[in-house]
DNA sequence: CTCCTGGACTTAAAGGTTTTCGGAAACGTA
DNA sequence: TACGTTTCCGAAAACCTTTAAGTCCAGGAG
């Protein structure tokens, strides 16, 4: 904790200008004479001068700051796309404020007005699924983006991951090491995720002329459901060789049930993951081949979309980002390729 | 993207008054007649209007803004503290400015010149991990308050998890189970939070008159080094009944190994882990024993304080938090008492 | 010598809000 | 009527910065 704060005047007293032209000095403009704007550099720099952005954003209608609202507290997914917008954004001069509205619309909207009181120049709205959500682009004074989860509205500027065509090439790939009966294990059907998931299973297995194994166990995102399904298929359908798991969490459950039955993996059954969820899938033995949906790209891309836009060019829709199939032992074991 | 924003002028104008007579009415100030407030504020909500933060910021210099300084992109432990600070804040009309350092020094100074530079009323600093870091109070017009990660000067204000409590109450929990043969795994001793836990442990131990099993195993905070921790230790000292682990991860390896190694847990073998990262110690079977930091609380208590600070009521110093044991099926398996 | 040009600097306004202070009207009292 | 008091409202300053417009002066052209 230290002194008062120095304005420009007293970078204009101290250097014997006039406010203007400290002001003309500090910001690199022309019409100041070289051993002048020297003096009041020098004087900016003794009193540690900081320009008022208060006063800055009030005169130039521009505050450069983004909103960036979220709704999962729990940040699984919110957490890197925030650090990719917090990315881009900090190249730059801009600064991000954060908001959480905790899944309640009320607070949602308490937080809009907010931010719209402290004059953002861009929101972005990160989805706790990718299931769409309501507009919040409706009447409001800046541009809005939305991240995961993409608006209902398809006039609004939307990024999500590809997770049909990440679920093909995770597919493809099992294909790709001559397996043939590829079952999947996934989450809730009533998560979009899963759903575009399954297409992708679905489509690339037509694509190859191939059975789906058994048919789609569909549980709760989570370990004990993963070994659960295991359990099931390795019972109801032992002649399988792959799995398809639509997210970690159940693969990590599943590899565990399936070494317990004796069964190895990925020799016996390969087992591909969604997420990439480090503490999961680098953790379990053998460590899962997984799909990383880029979250941090998807929040930086996001993010210079959003700059794009306060310049007035937005293109709007729902636009897929690719994901990216990270190889692991699960299925393409050590030596072996 | 709608029309412009409105002003108090214009919310005047309609209404038929000055703006000083719009202000009063509109801030609830007294000398307004009731009749003329209800028009000034049918006028400000025909209008939609937003007081504009920084015109107001400008004047009473305060922006009810503070920064959020953090230094752990991957948020395992800055997240929880930034969501209770962001709760805190929220509950008030305070917003959260957040800044991510990425552990580097220069970016560190550059993120605290602008949050300064837009006149925040205060910092709070998210460390990475419990060890102490280079305080960056000093100079600065705002004061500041340290979470998780203490500052080095003791006349900051630092909270802090009461680590060595929490490890000495997790040990007490696996001594009133009647276990006497208790381990400890840990991470790396270049962690004040590894160290930490082990003075608490052995506390405990010394406390009630027991000795340690073996020694302390230092390793990384990984489930591949539980494991591995678990087979060595079962190897070297088979009569163990208990094992502290340092961190969550490490006890999910352990049990995991435990259990493949045909003993069971907890009757054989009481684990207790710590964190309570819930994908893991709810994920485990059995499910973990574990010390929950509490860091919800911990950031909402640093950005309480941050308010007591702002209105120069400061404490300076390094507060230390009680942790929480949350008991589990590892020590105390259901329908056992 | 006058006029013009251009460089270097200053004055003043603008941006939106809050707050102090003064003014005016209404009313009661002497 | 004169005056004091209360109630309500408006004018203007202040916050800090940027910028358009204006001032002043030296020097060159005519």
């Amino acid at each position: 904790m230290a002194v008062k704060r120095a304005t420009i005047n007293d970078v204009a007293s101290l250097a014997g200008v006039s406010i203007a032209t400290a002001s003309k000095a500090l910001n690199g403009r022309q019409d100041v004479r070289a051993a002048t704007r020297e003096r009041v550099l020098a004087a900016a720099a003794e009193l540690s001068f900081q320009p008022n952005a208060l006063a800055r954003g009030l005169l130039s209608g521009q505050t450069r700051t983004v909103g960036l609202l979220t709704s999962d507290s729990v940040g699984r997914f919110g957490i890197p796309v925030l650090l990719g917008a917090e990315d881009a954004f900090g190249a730059g001069e801009m600064a991000v404020l954060l908001c959480d509205a905790r899944g309640d619309a009320i607070r949602e909207q308490h937080h809009i007005r907010a931010l719209l009181s402290r004059r953002v120049d861009g929101l972005i709205v990160v989805g706790e699924s990718t299931d769409p959500r309501p507009s919040i682009s409706k009447d409001l004074p800046v541009p809005v983006v939305y991240a995961y989860g993409p608006s209902e509205d398809p006039a609004d500027v939307s990024f999500v991951p590809d997770d049909v065509g990440a679920a093909a090439t995770a597919v493809n790939h099992l294909l790709a090491l001559g397996r043939r009966r590829i079952a999947h294990v996934t989450g809730p059907g009533d998560y979009k995720a899963a759903r575009d998931r399954e297409e992708g299973f679905r489509q690339a297995l037509a694509e190859a002329g191939v059975a789906q194994a058994g048919r789609t166990l569909s549980g709760v995102w989570s370990q004990r459901w993963g070994r659960h399904a295991a359990e099931m298929l390795l019972m109801a359908e032992p002649e399988i060789d792959a799995v398809f798991c639509g997210s970690d969490q159940i693969a990590a459950g599943f590899v565990e049930a399936v070494r317990e039955r004796g069964r190895r993996v990925p020799d016996d059954v390969a087992v591909v993951g969604y997420d990439n969820w480090e503490v999961l899938s680098t953790e379990t033995r053998p460590a899962l081949t997984t799909v990383d949906m880029n979250l941090e790209v998807l929040g930086r891309t996001a993010a210079q979309h959003l700059f794009a836009a306060i310049d007035g060019k937005a293109t709007p829709g729902v636009h897929t980002l690719p994901c990216r199939l990270v190889i692991r032992d699960s299925t393409s074991p050590p030596g072996v390729s």
